[in-house]
DNA sequence: GCGTTTGTTGTATGATCGTTCAACAGGGAA
DNA sequence: TTCCCTGTTGAACGATCATACAACAAACGC
């Protein structure tokens, strides 16, 4: 209807602007946020411009100019998804003692199918992806600090001497595999019986 | 050119077949041993037929032909990933007992870095596509219940009462968690810390 | 208001994807 | 040898992919 265009428009009204304009930064973090959104929907295959760019509501060009290409924006995404992790960890002042740490691990905040999802999306990607792999790398070594930290501080509040990097690398990659389980196998592995097997693994060694 | 047919062609050689014939079947294992080999290579984005029947030194068509597309081809090679496990478990009559079971899983032919990026790449495909997910959990029960008996023989052989189907579920998380630290960051877990964090374990209950 | 900065758009492009299918040919049966 | 079954080929197709880029416009300083 090209006749209707000119009385459509009400003289009166600005006309809204066509898109919104962000900063830099707040467009950025909408992209990475469609990102991290699309790969816990629908794995690595999924994870294309064209469905990033729709679900963030811009044009497919944005992430070539705010990322320099796709890999840029998995990058930032990689980054995003470990940045709750850490920030529980080392973020808030004062280190969390051993069995806070456990208990925020199994927050719903945490411990989520969807986040798992989107780890196993990346973790297929880190393998392959040299530069995913060094980024995880770093990120890695500040988690496992952590929890080597707090096993060590737990250990000598009660009193016990315990191989601290040995338990907290057996920890850390039985919180993987149950998260794993959580993920490919909802029904069979639950937070709750996850958080059992956990105690079960450090009681006897705490 | 249907004239110079007999021409061209030196009479002595009887010209060799352009391609070689092989049973469905063979053709068939041929295929999966290709995409098995794509997928450790460079996870699952470079699961294409293209790629994949490259490898296999066939044309195009045959995944088509034998498997009625790509995902059939992927459920045949997620079978093939997890046959040699089912073979150790249950495949050589008697159960193995836990111990023999555990030092199994970590020989190279179980633990290998490649065999575990393959997981990697599967697993990430599984927590997306149902059909894989439901031949998933088929497998996986049967998995779960050769160890389950494993550790209930084992704790009964030592007079000892376990909860055997809770100790499993843990066991293999805490495999699983191994195998993706193995994977992911080769360098910080190694084989032999793996077998020593399954003792740190078991040995406590058991 | 006006001009500049800079974030945004959307088309064009070439590569690659999965699938289809008609023609082809290996190889055993007759 | 001849025939026929069936495994195989490879081009054709439409869809989708990542990227580049020139035109556009929103917002801000002036």
């Amino acid at each position: 209807m090209p006749a209707a265009k000119a009385a459509a428009k009400t003289p009166a009204t600005p006309a809204e602007p066509r898109f919104k304009r962000l900063t830099a930064t707040d467009r950025a973090a909408e992209l990475v946020q469609a990102g991290l959104a699309v790969l816990a929907a629908g794995g690595i295959t999924a994870f294309t411009i064209e469905r990033i760019c729709t679900k963030a509501g811009a044009s497919r060009g944005l992430i070539g100019h705010h990322f320099g290409g796709k890999d840029g924006l998995l990058a930032a995404c990689y980054g995003a998804a470990y940045a709750p992790l850490l920030q529980m960890l080392q973020g808030g002042g004062a280190p969390l003692p051993l069995p806070q740490l456990i208990d925020e691990l199994f927050t719903d905040r945490q411990f989520r199918p969807e986040g798992l999802r989107l780890w196993l999306a990346l973790w297929g990607e880190i393998a392959v992806n040299p530069a995913l792999q060094a980024e995880h790398l770093r990120h890695y070594q500040a988690y496992e600090a952590a929890i080597i930290r707090a096993i060590t501080d737990f250990a000598r509040d009660r009193g016990r001497q315990a191989d601290a990097p040995m338990l907290a690398a057996t920890l850390i990659a039985l919180l993987d595999g149950l998260w794993l389980e959580l993920c490919i196998a909802p029904g069979v592995m639950s937070a709750q019986k996850a958080r059992s097997a956990v105690s079960a693994l450090l009681e006897p060694h705490l």
